[in-house]
DNA sequence: CTACTCGTCACCCGATTACTCACAAAAGAA
DNA sequence: TTCTTTTGTGAGTAATCGGGTGACGAGTAG
């Protein structure tokens, strides 16, 4: 467990740097100079612990997506330019790149994603799973069930549903607690409630989710017997879609059965 | 000059997922499965060119980032999340990456970034030269002067010119036709215009600017004797700061000379 | 004139990564 | 079953890239 946040400022703005494509030395260097401001080869190579000599390459690289400036004089200096100035112009040239990808794979994306009808596809970790509920979130076009542990009910997904409904899909929502219920019903006037199924918080159940009657994904949590929803890593889910798709089939019998039965016992 | 925007999606969703830090077959190996929707080893080594034996450490790469589910099964069985959800994903990892570096530089920048006195410092490229303008107009407490020719007055800039204004630094604009002049007035309603100080337009000039009369920046155009403003790398400019500063010194004599005339002779 | 610094180059070496091949396990066909 | 093909793993090679070092001429200062 390495200390990220306390981590001194010169490290992770390094790593950003090379995240972002700089070599090491352009990255050192360019952290070395913002902190100088200005400087000589040699002044960045004693706080860099950049070899002087391969400052001047770094520079250059520096030079050329116009983060530094020189100017010619002997012994010649450098400048850098602002952090604001630095990280919008990285944000830009992000935008532009995710833009051209969305744009560029959408093309090439085939116009009916196939609906898979037999097996089981997994996925692990907290983060990737709720990018694919919101996913499934976002096709749905009849109605969305879906039960969950409280820490996993994070506002992304409050905010996927509220989309959904506003859209009129029905939602119908499942294992939150009262408090949490009231919430919600602020952000997704539409959404029905329903009493969790099963005795639901001690066991090592993740989310449950149906969308359509044709997509289900369950997920489960993972460290040991004590899943801790903390942990980002700690889950893995499975989800499968299609009319005969056997997960399919099951969950949903189970869901219709049960919340029929609430719908005649209000 | 290679055809950018003509050229095959593919192509650009490769180098993109590449920037992001996606290693070759990774990248490719995404591409394929995106437009193939769903596929094994042998389908995306088929349409993607990357060793059939290979496959399985790209999808590795990829499932660790939450780009593709897996379907156990023999063959086993591969899945790419939509366009949509890859390019927010990226987009919301860089968000993440920039406000990182924003906040470890400014950590590290010093209080006062110190104001040179001698020298001069060179920029080139024009989109490098337009963030440094701005740079400058952002830290203008008192006035700006920026005579420019109009193909170099792009919106960002006109903003960068209306925040100022809001500031109440006292803008002075120059170089512009009476047909341009109008649009500016809207957007920079405090904007005094003055013309141009010189026969401009048939120089190689670009622009000129001054900050609180003690930073200045100018450019030429510099593809052969006809400087060309479309090509992006065609403009070099130079600047300096401090009171002074040789630089500055000369360019605010002939500024407030010809400033004042106009004044008193409106 | 001497001592030192500055900037350029050439070179080495280690790591990463693209690429190939061998092979055993599994699936399918006869 | 047995034979053949396909699938997944793993080892091993080649090449590129980037970090690291040192030599050296030109320029600068005392």
């Amino acid at each position: 467990m390495s200390n990220d946040s306390i981590d001194d400022p010169r490290a992770t703005a390094v790593e950003q740097l090379e995240a972002f494509g700089l070599s090491a030395y352009a990255a050192r260097t360019f952290v070395a100079l913002s902190s100088l401001g200005t400087g000589t080869a040699r002044d960045v190579s004693q706080v860099s612990e950049v070899p002087r000599t391969r400052v001047y390459d770094a520079i250059d690289e520096l030079q050329d997506r116009g983060l530094v400036d020189v100017l010619e004089s002997s012994p010649r200096e450098f400048w850098a330019i602002s952090a604001e100035t630095t990280s919008r112009s990285f944000e830009q040239e992000m935008q532009n790149r995710t833009n051209l990808l969305r744009d560029s794979l959408s093309e090439l994306e085939p116009v009916e994603r196939t609906v898979e009808q037999r097996g089981v596809w997994t996925v692990d970790g907290q983060r990737t799973i709720t990018d694919r509920v919101l996913e499934f979130f976002e096709e749905a076009a009849e109605g969305i069930v879906y039960m969950t542990v409280e820490d996993l009910l994070t506002d992304d997904l409050i905010d996927g549903l509220s989309d959904a409904a506003e859209r009129d899909v029905r939602i119908q929502l499942g294992g939150v607690s009262a408090d949490v219920q009231d919430r919600i019903q602020d952000d997704v006037p539409g959404a029905e409630m329903f009493e969790s199924l099963w005795l639901w918080s001690d066991t090592p159940a993740g989310r449950l989710m149906m969308v359509d009657g044709q997509k289900v994904l369950v997920s489960a949590l993972v460290n040991g017997d004590d899943g801790d929803p903390s942990d980002p890593r700690g889950e893995t889910a499975i989800w499968g879609a299609g009319e005969t798709n056997s997960l399919v089939v099951v969950l949903k019998a189970i869901f219709t059965w049960r919340l029929e039965r609430d719908d005649e016992v209000p």
